[in-house]
RNA sequence: UGGGGAGUAGCCAAGUUGGUUAAGGCAGCGGAUUUUGAUUCCGCCAUGCGAGGGUUCGAAUCCUUCCUCCCCAGCCA
C-alpha cells in the first residue's frame, strides 16, 4: 500500500466526527429501517433498506440550484454514501405562491446530473399535510398551540426585540377547544389569508426569538402546485421540517448556519410530539455548517432574480450564472463540482472561496477526460513562401498527449494556414517565444518555420505573417529530433479548416465581492461574453452537444447543448488553461 | 447594549480525554520532464494556532480577561 493509498478518502470534519460517534454508540440503530414514511402515530416500516444514517437535501422548489446547494448537496449525498446510508430528496413546498412544477423537474435533473441517487427516497413536505395537520391539532389539545386573531404587524410589534422581552398576545390563554374550532374553520376555508394563525405556546421572554410562540400555520387561499386547492392553511418551515426529517427517520439533518437559533425550536417540537407518543425516538439532529461563498459571483436568490429580470444576463442557465444548469450548458463537469466540494472542505467558520479553486477543479477533471483539437481563435494568415503550391498533406495529432489509447486523427496541412493572431509579434517582448522575424518555432504535429517578415496594411496592422519551412523537420520523421526550438505554436490549414461560433465567457463580476443590488453596474465585468467566429479543425464539425474539448493552448470548451445543431456546433468556452506566460506578464 | 456561532499560513482546512519537529489541499516560489508557456514529477513554504495573562515538566488543546467577524426581531425557507 502506497502512502497515497493510506490517506482517508476524505479528511476529518466535525460531521464526519459526529456521525462516526453515533455509529459507534449506535444512537441510531434501532431506527435504520426504511420504506415510505407513514403516519407517525404508526412510525414503523418494514425493514427494507438498512440505511446506517440518513440524510436528506431539501430545497424549496422555487427556483434554480446553484453553486452553493451543489457544496449541500455533495455534503448531504456524499456523507451518505460514505457511511452506508441513504440521502433523501425532498421538496420543501410549504408554500405554495412561490414555488412550481417546473423547478421541482429542473431539481430533479439538476441533482441526478451532478451524479446522485436518492433511489426511492423522493418525499414532497406538501405529502405530509395531513399528518402535520393532525400533528397541529395534538399540539392545541396538550394545551401547547392555539389560534391567534393578531394580525401580521401586531404579532411583530408584541415579539419585543433582540434586547426587549415579547408581550402574550391576548388570545394565547384562547380554550383549547375554542382553538381547534378556530383551527378547523381556518382548514375549512372560513377565514380570509392573514386573519389568523396557529401558534406554538413556548417563551414570549426567550432570549431566541424564535422560541417568542412561533406561528405554525398561516392561511393561504392559494393553489399549491402539487396539492391543489386542497388546503387552504400551510404549515410554516420550523413547524413541517423537523417533522418530516422525523417522518423520513432522518438522523442527521445537515443545513447551513443561519439555521443555528432554530435548533432549539426544531428540537422542542420532536421533543414534545415524542412526549405525546405520535414520534418515536431517537429523533433526528439538526447540525450546521457555513455556507459556500465564492468571489466574483453572487450566490444569493434574490440578486441571481435580479441578474435575470435585468436581462444582465441571458436567462437562469445563461453560461455565465452560478446556477447549476448554466454550469452544465458552459461545460463544469459534474465530476468537477464534487472534487471542488471535497477540496474546499466544510465547517462552521465563515470562508471565502476564491473562484479560481472552482475554476481548477474543473480543469483537473477535463484534462483527463476532454480530448485535445486544434482552434484558431483570432486567426491571422501565415504563408510559407516555400512550400509548393500544389503539394498536400496532413499530420497526424493525438487525441491525448498522455492516453496514446484514445489514437490519433488527421490534420490537412498547406502552404497557407491559420495561426492565432497572439502567436507573432514584430518586436518581441522579453522572454517571449513564439513567432517574430528571424525565430524559429514549430508548427505543432508539422514541420518547423523560420519567420521572414509579415505584410500590414496602411494602419500598420498585421495582416499577413511570411516564413520558410524546413522540409526535414515533418513531425514524427527522423530529421525533425534535429530541431530545437522552444516555441511550439497551433495552426489550421485556411482551406479546410470551418469557421465556428464560440463564446468567450470570462467572470460575471470585476470585482471579488461584488455589493449591492443597486451596484451591479459598477460591480459588473461588461466583457463577461464575447462572442468570436473560430477557425476549428474538420473533425469538430461532427461535435455533438455538450461534447468537451481542449483546444490546444487554449483551454476547455463544450458545444453547447442548447444551441449546437447536427454538425453545426456552437462552443462554449468553459474555463482556460492555466497560463504562466501570461501571469508573468501581468 | 439580548441570544446564538466562528477565529490555525495568501485561501480553505485537520488537529480539542494537554505529550515528540502543527496533517492535507489550493495558491506561491525553485527545479526536472514535456512537440500545449498545459499536464506530470520533485523540493521549499506557520518557533506559529485572534491578543494578553494564568495553570502545567509540557498548552492550538485547560482557566481567565479582552478583541474581531457572522447570524437572529417573515403569517419566507
Amino acid at each position: 500500500m502506497t502512502s497515497k493509498e493510506k490517506q482517508p478518502a476524505s479528511t476529518s470534519n466535525f460531521l464526519r466526527t459526529i456521525i462516526e460517534s453515533d455509529l459507534a454508540a449506535g444512537t441510531y440503530a434501532s431506527r435504520t429501517w426504511g420504506g415510505k414514511p407513514g403516519p407517525a402515530s404508526v412510525h414503523q416500516g418494514a425493514p427494507v433498506d438498512p440505511a446506517k444514517i440518513r440524510t436528506r437535501f431539501p430545497p424549496e422548489p422555487n427556483g434554480y440550484l446553484h453553486f452553493g446547494h451543489a457544496k449541500s448537496i455533495c455534503l448531504n449525498f456524499g456523507l451518505a454514501l460514505d457511511y452506508d446510508g441513504i440521502c433523501h430528496l425532498r421538496f420543501d413546498d410549504t408554500n405554495p405562491v412561490t414555488e412550481d412544477t417546473e423547478y421541482v423537474d429542473s431539481i430533479i435533473d439538476t441533482v441526478k446530473w451532478l451524479g446522485f441517487d436518492w433511489r426511492e427516497h423522493l418525499y414532497f413536505a406538501s405529502d405530509y399535510f395531513d399528518e402535520l395537520y393532525r400533528l397541529a391539532e395534538a399540539f392545541i389539545e396538550h394545551g401547547l398551540a392555539y389560534v391567534d386573531s393578531l394580525t401580521p404587524e401586531q404579532i411583530r410589534e408584541y415579539r419585543g426585540t433582540l434586547t426587549a422581552p415579547g408581550r402574550h398576545s391576548p388570545d394565547r390563554d384562547r380554550p383549547p377547544e375554542d382553538s381547534l374550532k378556530l383551527f378547523r374553520e381556518m382548514r375549512d376555508g372560513k377565514h380570509p389569508d392573514g386573519s389568523l394563525s396557529l401558534r406554538l405556546k413556548i417563551d414570549m421572554a426567550s432570549p431566541n426569538i424564535n422560541m417568542r410562540d412561533p406561528v405554525i400555520y398561516r392561511i393561504r387561499h392559494a393553489h399549491h402546485h402539487r396539492s391543489g386547492d386542497k388546503w387552504c392553511v400551510y404549515p410554516m418551515y420550523d413547524y413541517s421540517h423537523c417533522i418530516s426529517d422525523a417522518l423520513e427517520n432522518i438522523t442527521h439533518s445537515i443545513c447551513t448556519l443561519e439555521f443555528e437559533d432554530h435548533r432549539p425550536l426544531y428540537d422542542w417540537i420532536l421533543e414534545k410530539l415524542a412526549n405525546f407518543g405520535l414520534l418515536k425516538k431517537p429523533l433526528p439532529h439538526q447540525y450546521e455548517f457555513s455556507r459556500l461563498n465564492l468571489s466574483y459571483v453572487v450566490l444569493s436568490k434574490r440578486r441571481l432574480i435580479q441578474l435575470v429580470a435585468e436581462k444582465y444576463v441571458d436567462g437562469w442557465d445563461d453560461p455565465r450564472m452560478p446556477t447549476l444548469v448554466a454550469a452544465r450548458r458552459r461545460g463544469y463537469p459534474p465530476e468537477g463540482f464534487r472534487l471542488f466540494a471535497e477540496r474546499i472542505g466544510v465547517s462552521k467558520a465563515d470562508s471565502w472561496i476564491d473562484y479560481s479553486i472552482l475554476e481548477d477543479a474543473m480543469r483537473e477533471v477535463l484534462n483527463e477526460s476532454a480530448p485535445r483539437r486544434i482552434a484558431v481563435l483570432d486567426p491571422l494568415k501565415l504563408i510559407i513562401d516555400n512550400y509548393p503550391a500544389d503539394q498536400k498533406e496532413t499530420c497526424e495529432a493525438p487525441n491525448h498527449p498522455q492516453k496514446p489509447e484514445w489514437g490519433t486523427r488527421q490534420i490537412p496541412f498547406s502552404g497557407e494556414l491559420w495561426i492565432e493572431r497572439s502567436d507573432f509579434v514584430e518586436n518581441p517582448p522579453k522572454g517571449y517565444f513564439r513567432l517574430f522575424p528571424g525565430n524559429t518555432v514549430r508548427l505543432r504535429y508539422g514541420y518547423v518555420v523560420k519567420c521572414t517578415a509579415c505584410d500590414k496594411d496602411p494602419d500598420g496592422n498585421v495582416t499577413a505573417v511570411h516564413c520558410e519551412y524546413f522540409p526535414d523537420s515533418r513531425s514524427g520523421t527522423a530529421g525533425a529530433n534535429n530541431y530545437k526550438v522552444k516555441g511550439n505554436i497551433h495552426w489550421l490549414c485556411a482551406n479546410s479548416a470551418i469557421a465556428t461560433p464560440v463564446h468567450l465567457y470570462d467572470r460575471l463580476f470585476r470585482v471579488e465581492q461584488p455589493g449591492s443590488e443597486r451596484e451591479f453596474e459598477r460591480d459588473l465585468n461588461p466583457a463577461s461574453k464575447n462572442t468570436i467566429v473560430a477557425e476549428v479543425e474538420p473533425a469538430l464539425a461532427m461535435a455533438n452537444a455538450a461534447d468537451c474539448f481542449q483546444f490546444e493552448r487554449h483551454g476547455y470548451f463544450t458545444a453547447d447543448r442548447i444551441n449546437s445543431g447536427p454538425g453545426k456546433p456552437v462552443f462554449n468556452r468553459t474555463v482556460t488553461l492555466r497560463d504562466s506566460w501570461k501571469k508573468q506578464k501581468n
